[in-house]
DNA sequence: CATGAATGAGGGTTCATTCAT
DNA sequence: AATGAATGAACCCTCATTCAT
């Protein structure tokens, strides 16, 4: 009665591919791109190395399908976020909330996932960052769609959505990456409340 | 009547340095610091690959210097506008421009910039990044000093000035991004008008 | 029934590098430690050089190898000649039998063996002959014993044992130097029988 | 009154040259040739790197120098010895002693002379041994010739005088090995009184 | 099908030597 | 004549990738 041996394998084989792809975020958060050889990854997952490279067809594949399926799952929450209905506001808040909330706790992703984001994938191969730009670019622009209905509804300044939403992912990045540098500055709560307070207010007095 | 012939050769050696160092930037820039190789460099640079180990001991010193040379410049000129006396709300505009100012048109030092000070170092060796970010931090440690003397002014709203300075450095850093990625998205001066009012006044309406 | 698997692959590997160790053998006693390359061993072994780096971490690894398996095997041999029991006389003929006969025909290998312990390791790396020489002055000291014996028993005079040690070593190493410079000048047995002769009689007429 | 410009001149080179060979004697003996460079010659020297080319043309040959003029020098000394006229066991005494008494003191030069004489030039470069080995074994051969002389007035048994002296050689070359490793092990005094006992009458009782 | 031994291109670095000043 | 900046061949070593078992 072996009649889902398909499924039972197909199975396994994921979970293979897993346990690389984890140990191959650890690594190359940990010591950068260069620095870690394909036998080192191979190792760490306990795999052979020719298995490694049945599962990816060079180095550069393995990152890339690391750095995609990280900001995958990434953006599909943040965007899943922007697209609830309801008031504009509730709908910011929570996206900073929830975007301060995938990195708390997650180092290895928040270090990879700036790398790749802000400015450095070409330490690694030109080229490969070109989809994952156009991903991120797609969120900050559904964010500015957020963003122009609050304007529209008089929520939120006339200015242009596009910019706006730029800001925004600058005052939170900055955040992320202070609390990377510094782990135990502030406490994620207090920094999305910061953050909400000084985005939507700035800093003028009166 | 030669008799100054040691400034000369100074002065020369100095002019190979620049060249060697210019050339790396463009690399380094343009491929990332493990795409790059020293005969690379030497030869773009139109050296003997000895001759480049004359002036720089490794590649990382190479890189270091790179680095390390353009910061401090960069630094320099952002912390003499702070030193500036004088009107609060004045020296932050002048900041703001300078910041933008410098990058502008000089794409190939931005992005190294970026990678060394928004997360990517760690692609090249540990421990290369301790000084840039001592660099880095001091000048937003000063910039939240300007941003402090502000609040005790009642310029500036009663918020932790450091938090204050983390945020602008994000929005500005947000836009210089933007401009690296589509160099003709905007001008710079509208950006600069842009993070201004952004950052004072906030994105909420009233 | 292939049940050993693993000796044959174990056969093998040793197989191999007892073949990249002969090979370096010849060429490190042709043309000395720094005129050869890993890039010529490996060739002349008809590896890729990788795979002599599989073999040995380092240049110098594969020196140290070479030497130490060398005198390993050249000190137990004399070791175990002077360990039998038995007439004190028959023991040191014996010692000046096997001493001279492990080299004959063994050009390479006394060439480095001599480069090693009798003055030019220095040549390669300080350091490098520490454990060499260690090994070298116990055999030394193990000769003393028996020579002590030899004077406890009345068969020999009654001089200092390390000191006379230290005689018949200068012997026989002369010999085998000579013969190394000079293959056929004198049959290995004839040297052998000439340096019994005057080790134990010296020259002095009456 | 410059009359004497070529002889200044002369002796004045003459300076700088065994200036440059002293020099050379102390690195290659403390770390062997091949990890001395022609730079950290010419700068401990100090001088140029260019003037040293002008004495010697390329490092080879100012090994070779140094090398032939320490073993001239050497030589020079102990053939005087072995010249002079009168009692064969004087003229040997008086060898023995000679050759013990060179070195005392003269590490550096011993280094360097056993690594040349006994077995390691091969580590430098095939074919420079060749003249400074020719002029040992015309050392050799004068020591055998007296020793045969030493036999004909029956003060010496009747062995084959050439291997009588490779004998005497080993006796003291061993010693001046081992004073070298251990330089406080014996005074020189009491090696040369072994030396002589030994090599003259044997080790056997009675 | 998984394995891991074997490969070799390529990279960082040194240093003997030259030659314009 | 002395200098030392410049050269580039050659070396040691790593590691991504392949393929026979």
């Amino acid at each position: 009665m072996q009649e889902e041996k398909p499924p039972r394998r197909e199975r396994e084989k994921l979970r293979q591919r897993q346990e690389m792809l984890a140990v191959a975020l650890n690594l190359f958060s940990e010591k950068g791109y260069h620095n870690v050889s394909m036998h080192e990854v191979a190792e760490r997952a306990e795999f052979a190395i020719g298995t490694l490279y049945k599962f990816f067809r060079n180095k550069e594949d393995l990152y890339k399908a690391l750095i995609m399926e990280m900001a995958a799952e990434y953006h599909n929450a943040l965007s899943s976020v922007l697209s609830r209905q309801g008031d504009i506001l509730t709908i910011l808040n929570d996206y900073i909330s929830a975007k301060m909330g995938i990195f708390d706790g997650n180092l290895a992703t928040l270090r990879l996932y700036f790398a790749e984001t802000r400015g450095a994938s070409f330490n690694i191969k030109a080229g490969l960052d070109k989809d994952i730009r156009k991903l991120y670019d797609k969120l900050v622009r559904q964010l500015a769609l957020t963003l122009k209905k609050g304007i529209r509804e008089n929520v939120l300044r006339k200015k242009d959505p596009y910019y706006m939403a730029v800001a925004l992912e600058g005052i939170t990045n900055a955040f992320l990456f202070y609390g990377l540098e510094d782990p135990d500055r502030h406490s994620y709560e207090a920094n999305v409340s910061l953050i909400r307070d000084m985005f939507f207010k700035g800093v003028l007095a009166k």
